[in-house]
Formats: C-alpha cells, structure tokens, sequence
DNA sequence: TTTAGCACTCATCCTTTCTGAGTGCTAAAG
DNA sequence: CTTTAGCACTCAGAAAGGATGAGTGCTAAA
C-alpha cells in the first residue's frame, strides 16, 4: 500500500528531525516544522498510523516517535533529496586527493581519513585484492661492486623495488645474465606456479651466483603476495563518541573493536558493495554482521584500474544523515575512479585547472 | 629527605595495588598486603606522613589513598622491578616484527599497532624526519616505447621508483641520455638546491624530450620530501575506553583527538624521548602539553639506521603499569633497531633460526 | 612507638517523589 | 468521514531524602 502524501511528509520530517537533533519528535514539534496546517490532534492520528505500519517506534509510551530501520528504508529510497556539496567542499576534497605521491596504499588511506574527517562519522577503505597477478619483467640495475637494486613490474603494472647488499663482488655481466635468466624463467608465473622446484632449475642455470636467483624471486613473491591481499583502512574511530547514541562507552567499545578486526569489516562490508557501482546504504538490521545490527553503513566502490574496485565507506548510527554522507562519499568514490584512470602527465604540460 | 624503608615500602604497595584495581586503597588492606607486621592503625600514621610529603593523595576525606605524580615518580625510579618478559611475548613481539616486507614505514606501523595489542594502550610510533637528504643516483628503464621506469636512489639509500606513460614514442638512447644528464645535474642536490633554474638548463639540454626532465625531477622531489618530513602512525586508540579513568566520554574523546593530531603528539613527545637512548616515562604533569596533563606516556627510541632515530611509545592514566610497558617497549625498541641495523641477507643463506 | 577504640565524614546506592512531555481516546465541530 | 479541542493517563528522568559502610583522624592506654 502506498502511504498518503500527508503520511509521507509527516515521516520525513520525522527522520530529519530526529537526524538533527537525536531526540523523539512529537505531535506538537511536527504541527509547526512540517509545514502543514494541520493540528497536532491530526498529526497524532496519523502518527498512529505510521507507527503501526512499522515506520515509526516509540522509545516508551509517553515519548514522541523515532524511524525504525524500515523508516530510514523508505526515507532514503524515496523522501530523501539529494544533497549537492558546496564549492568549498569539493575543492577541499580534491586537494586532499591530488596531494603528494600516487602511491595506491598512501592514496586509500588518505581518502578514507578524508571522509571521516567529512562526515564525522567513522570511515574505512579497502582494496579488494587483486586476481592472479604476475611478474611482467625484472630489471637488476648495480649500484657498486656489493650491491644493486631489484626492480620488478607487474603485469598490472605496478613497480616495486628493493636494494641487496651482498658480502661477495659481483659484476656487471653476472647481473645482466641474472636478469635474462630472471626474465625467462620467471616472467608470466602466478605465485603459485613460482615453485621451489622452479627456482632449482634456474640457479643450476645461474652458476656461482645462484643464491641471487632465489632472493629476487622471493622478493617478487613479496610483492605479489601483497598485492594479492586485500588491504583495510580504518580511520576517525573515534568519532563516534561524537553521537550521542554512544555516550555509553560500553557500546562504543563494542563497535570500535570491530572496527579493528580488518578481516571482519572487509568481509562484511566488500560484499555488497562491490555488486555494483551506484552507493549503496546498509541500514542497521540489514546489515549481515551482528555488530552492525543497530549501525548504518554507506558504501561506495571506486575502480583502482586493470579492472579492479576498491571500496570506502562509513559507519554510524543508524540516525545518520545519509544525504550528505551518501554525496559525500560518492564524490570522493568518483574522485578515486577518476585519479587512478587518469594516465601520467604527458611531459612539457604542467598541472591545470579543469 | 629520604623516606623510611617502611614507608617506602608502603608507598610501593600502594602504587601497585592502585594500578591493579583502580581503588583508592585503605589501611586496613594495607595491612595485610604489604607484608609488614602492624597494625592498620600504625599505617595509618604512615599513611598520614605520606600524604603530607605529597607522595599520596585522597579523592576525599574518607577514601584511601592513591598515589600523586610524585608518588608515581618515586615509585618508577626506585622502587619499580625490571619486569622481565616471558618467553611466549618474546616470541610473538620477535614474530610479529620479522613478518612481511622491511618496509620502513610499514613496520614501523606495525610495530606501534603490537604494543597497543600487547600493553593494551593506545600505542604510536613515529620516525624523526631526516635531515637534509640528497639523491645519489638517477635510473631510467625503458618498459615499451611508451613508457619508462625512473628509479632513484637517496643518499641514505632509499630506493624508490615510478612508472612514467607517455604519449610520445621514446627510444632506448634518448633516455640513455636522460639518464646521464640526471645524474651530472641533480645527484647530490638537496631538495631546496633543486630549483627551477637547474631545471632549466638540464631541460635545455635535453633538446626534444625536455618534458622528462621535469617530470622525473619533480618525481625526486616527492621522494625527498616524503623521506625528510616525518610521519606519526597511532594505534589502538580505543584501548583507552578500556580503562575506568575514561569512562567519561568526554575525557576519552578529549584525549582520543588530541591522539589522532599527529603534529602535535611529534613535536610533544618526539623532543624527550630523542635526548638519549633509554626508556622515558613522563607522569601526568610532566608532559609539557595541556592535554596530556593528566596523562602518563611511555617512550623509547630507535635506530633506524643512517644515525636517524624513531620513537614508540604509549599513552595511558596515570595508574598505569609502568614495569610492563617499560619492559615490553623497551624490548620493541631494540627490536626495531636490531631490525634496521641487520644488512640483507646473504646469498645462498636461507633464514634461520638464531 | 605502637595499638585499640571511637566518633566523624562523605561518596555511593536505593528509594521516593515530582515534573512534564507526549500520548490515546472521546466527543463535538466542520 | 475528517479534523480538532479537551482531558485523563503514562512513564522516563530529575531532584531529594535516607541509609550504608569504608575509611579516616584523634585520643588514650600499652
């Protein structure tokens, strides 16, 4: 059954009502505030009615109505309008995002204590871990006779590196024959297929120096092995003591440890998110963690590139303003997106304002 | 003055009982626990004494004591016990340092996220920021024409490296040459001896690829400025609801955002604990900043190798477990610095147990 | 110097009372 | 049939009054 239009505007000024203030609207408050001109006997009756269509709760008998989770439902659905970010705002969020170093890590991280810092809300990130990666090519470059630097590239295309120091000398043409021998046996590999077995037949080929072989190659399982896992940020925990609905530091503690337990959060949280692309808000009891069954999560994924997502989100109670979180966190998403598609500067353009 | 021995012994078993239970304690337990032979009255007196010379204080007339500052100071410097750790802690601190890849600022991460496990504070750890760093060398790999790898080397010997693309084709003697002027230009400059002007000349050098020059450079830069600015890492910052003292929400909350203030924790904790190598631990009023007053931290620093230094410490009430901390961050510390000092392992030398 | 005894203090807990916001219901008015 | 005014009722939360008991300081005797 669809609710009357009155029922409706009654029900979301209820929920922004008790979104800005946390405490039970009554007849009387909702008489003036939404603008109807109607008395607040009316009001009650059709409080009444929304209550016992499972809209609305009361705390206790003599108290004014809160939403239940299926209010908050239908308020975001359909009452809620969409709210677009100040100038300022969106300035702040694209200084924050373009500032120093691309580094994926250092980037999610600084998005996610970004939002929190935003919305007031406790926030997290995470990358979902990537699908079978493996090594493009290795490159040995030597620094002096005791050391050199291995670099390796993925077929993702990141890079990374590592510098060995080595008690023995080595030269140039040992390294360039190191670095054929790497780049043939090892190329293409998944980490699982880089097998001890593997490793053998390649020091047999590499003669003296084979101890190298097995250093480089386990530093590229490093590597992929990390880019393999998944990644979780947390930041602004703290921020829920901000609410008043954690005052009790016993709930507090509660949501706060598990918004420690890395694996959990991602669990949780990764799945439904990554289903698609449009931001998606968990409302308390729909929430499948136990923890999160009277807490709200908005979530929103982003594309890291090569076809991979990552997801960053926040929690808070499920009186939350899920307007300006939700549009926050979507332009922050967007932001991501678009900062890890975007190619390196081609050379000779300096940075420019869109 | 000095203190009688059965006053300081005393005043010892009051800190410790305090610290374990969070009650004022009173004469009559005293009696019992101390393991002194009189009676509560005879205490009492002592008791009486104590406070009067500042060493103990009472939250009201008829509770027990609890220790002051300068008790616990007294108590810290002389009548505390080396804490020894047990083999099982060892274990996992010594575990959970070795794992993964010897990034610096990943393990020093990691390790500030164990002492918080470990102590059950909220731990931080951070890492002086370098002094004036220079690049020592400068290396290019060509991926495809394309594309290309710069890889450059600092000084302390951090290596770092990005993935250029371009959309002009690049040959393999064009960069030849790039490489070169890079390092007859830049090696050896700090980061305010980069200037533009440099730049220029290097670029007018450079002939048609001029544009590279400055994207590397620039690239340079990030690194430099990232290795000499320094970073603080906080962790388990909800430890703190753990505690009776923070019951209060808005005590936790206070202390909480003064945590998550980096600046400020650097520059108010890092200052003590570089001055030299031992464990600091700084008591409620100690602490110079206005938030920390009643507050106590515990500090130890680290090589990082390079002469540079970090410091991990913890934060907690005032009650807190001086010996175990002391003992379990001391051994973190030398931990890290054994970690950071220990070159790469040699070739053909698998890990091993020690 | 130590101890027993005793009056005194004061946070904490528990119960009781009071208050007022907000309700549901009824009956009259539109 | 819907809206409104009026009124009795409910109940959380604040305020106020005891009662409890741990712990003290002081005095006087051992």
């Amino acid at each position: 059954m669809e609710l009357s239009e009155r029922k409706k505007k009654i029900l979301r000024a209820v929920v922004e009502s008790y979104i800005q203030t946390a405490e039970p609207v009554g007849s009387k408050a909702l008489a003036q505030l939404a603008g109807l001109k109607v008395s607040s006997a009316t009001i009650r009756n059709e409080l009444a009615d929304l209550t016992e269509l499972g809209y609305l709760e009361q705390p206790h008998t003599s108290a004014g109505r809160i939403p239940s989770p299926q209010g908050y439902r239908l308020y975001v659905n359909e009452l809620m309008e969409e709210q677009r970010l100040s100038l300022e705002e969106t300035k702040q969020i694209n200084d924050a995002l373009h500032l120093k170093m691309r580094e994926l890590d250092k980037v999610i991280d600084q998005a996610g204590r970004m939002v929190s810092q935003l919305t007031n809300y406790p926030a997290f990130s995470l990358t979902e871990g990537a699908r079978r990666l493996t090594i493009k090519r290795f490159d040995l470059i030597l620094v002096d006779s005791a050391s050199f630097i291995a670099v390796v590239m993925t077929d993702s295309s990141v890079v990374k590196n590592k510098l060995f120091r080595l008690p023995a000398e080595l030269s140039e043409p040992q390294l360039q024959l190191l670095t054929t021998l790497l780049n043939t046996a090892f190329v293409g590999k998944t980490l699982d297929q880089l097998t001890p077995e593997l490793m053998h037949v390649a020091e047999h080929a590499a003669g003296s120096s084979y101890g190298l072989i097995s250093l480089v190659v386990s530093f590229a399982m490093e590597v992929l092995d990390e880019l393999e896992s998944s990644a979780v940020y947390t930041a602004g925990a703290s921020h829920i003591l901000d609410h008043p609905e954690y005052q009790d530091v016993g709930k507090a503690q509660k949501l706060m440890s598990y918004l420690s337990e890395d694996k959990a959060l991602a669990q949780a949280l990764a799945l439904p998110a990554l289903q698609d692309d449009s931001t998606k808000i968990l409302i308390g009891p729909e929430n499948v963690a136990d923890e999160l069954k009277d807490t709200s999560v908005v979530l929103a994924s982003y594309d890291i590139g090569d076809g991979m997502k990552g997801v960053i989100g926040v929690v808070g109670p499920t009186r939350m303003d899920y307007a300006k979180v939700a549009a926050k966190l979507s332009y922050v998403a967007d932001g991501l997106s678009k900062l890890f598609g975007q190619p390196e500067l081609p050379p000779g353009m300096p940075e420019k304002e869109e």
